[in-house]
DNA sequence: ACACGTGTTGGATCGTCGCTCCATTCGTGG
DNA sequence: CCACGAATGGAGCGACGATCCAACACGTGT
């Protein structure tokens, strides 16, 4: 006789330490930094958290709910970081779009995630430095939601690509190093006749920093913005 | 005795137009136009085909094959149309820009899977038209590699947005005023002393027009690109 | 002490998905 | 005419997100 009706399963103690919202979602973090958006299943998560469905499905809506809650955590607290306000705006905003590819390389699925579901909470403080700052840059009226949405359409462009060359990267290649030696290979066997400019740029990748070249876009975006004063 | 064997199940007659990748690609298009990504599962495409899994995986790998061969087929063309040299390299730009936009526009889709995806070689065309349209304008050596791909990350950072937004008005609104109203509506409750910008963003969403504001973006980046020359 | 209610937990279970596997069929060259 | 390979249809597998409910803990009222 295992349990008085017969008839339910036999349960595991229940777990000492509370389970929480918080809780799940560092470690909903925790697996994604690790092993990418496709190992983040709510049966892993399960069993890392020694718990059941309902437990989770209780503190978190569905997976939609936790992964957006997941990337707000990571994004928050990359406009605090920056908001000193002492700087001149030019500078303050290539701090500002730099530590938010910062935090998106480090962690690439909050890239793929944001294109996903835009405009979460986290981004409105994002939105509203640049806006901020591009009018402190001395645009006016219109013009600043076309400048700041445009940059912020394109660190989030940026912010996709690099999260998916990581998710090549996590997949198959075994280091960076292999994997651009792979990559500059394909690319320069594209025909130079038909694509001259792509297999330029082929040659150019092995010394190319990502992070560099994101910096060079804001100046151009910078010195675009400048034109509209 | 329905066979001989008496184990095999009972089959339908063979199919008598062929099933080639061709049509299969088409099929998936159509489906992912009317319904959406959600709509293309391989199940609902052997309703569609009235046909089996193996006929379709004998001329598809997988999903992702699939998925990036219907993206590639939608964009291919685009800069075809837009290439015939006549005009300056500003108002090319201007164009090229422009349709790739539209297409992505007309077929959402295509944006996330670009996200997902990236340098397809659909979209090798579309940055080597970039790059050789940059060099037209004055920009040399490695500036050019920096400023086209700015602007190719920048107009795939708005498709992903455009993709995202299709996908919110595809999913619970009715049609796209009251999606408007409803996130107007939203973001007018921003609090207006925390978020001034943002809020002052609101009231200026329902006179605004993506194709336009993707294109001042777009003049803003090629007014930056004058500066490097 | 005891019963009750409410918030929490664990896990069996469901429907659907992408994909594999294999028996079967058709077309065609020897 | 037949053998063989390309093409086809569909049963079945494992994994997924999500639902549902019995079991549990614990504060509160009596």
């Amino acid at each position: 006789m295992a349990n008085r009706t017969g008839q339910g399963p036999a349960r595991a103690p229940r777990r000492a330490d509370g389970l929480s919202r918080e809780l799940i979602i560092r470690t909903a973090i925790d697996m994604l930094d690790s092993g990418g958006e496709k190992a983040l299943t709510l049966r892993a998560l399960t069993v890392r958290l020694r718990t059941g469905y309902g437990a989770i499905y209780h503190h978190v809506a569905d997976k939609d709910d936790l992964l957006a809650a997941a990337a707000d955590q990571v994004i928050t607290g990359v406009t605090a970081s920056t908001a000193d306000g002492s700087s001149d705006p030019r500078t303050a905003l290539r701090a500002l779009a730099l530590s938010l590819f910062d935090a998106i390389d480090a962690h690439p699925w909050v890239g793929a995630d944001f294109s996903r579901q835009p405009w979460r909470p986290a981004l409105l403080d994002f939105y509203e430095s640049v806006g901020r700052l591009v009018g402190d840059l001395g645009v006016q009226h219109e013009a600043r939601f076309d400048a700041a949405g445009a940059l912020v359409n394109y660190v989030l462009g940026v912010a996709a690509q690099n999260a998916a060359n990581a998710r090549l990267l996590a997949g198959g290649a075994a280091d960076r190093e292999t994997f651009l030696e792979n990559a500059a290979q394909q690319w320069a066997q594209i025909d130079p006749g038909r694509y001259p400019f792509v297999h330029a740029a082929a040659t150019h990748l092995s010394e190319h920093d990502d992070r560099e070249q994101f910096l060079v876009g804001v100046d151009i975006f910078l010195a675009g913005v400048a034109t509209l004063r």
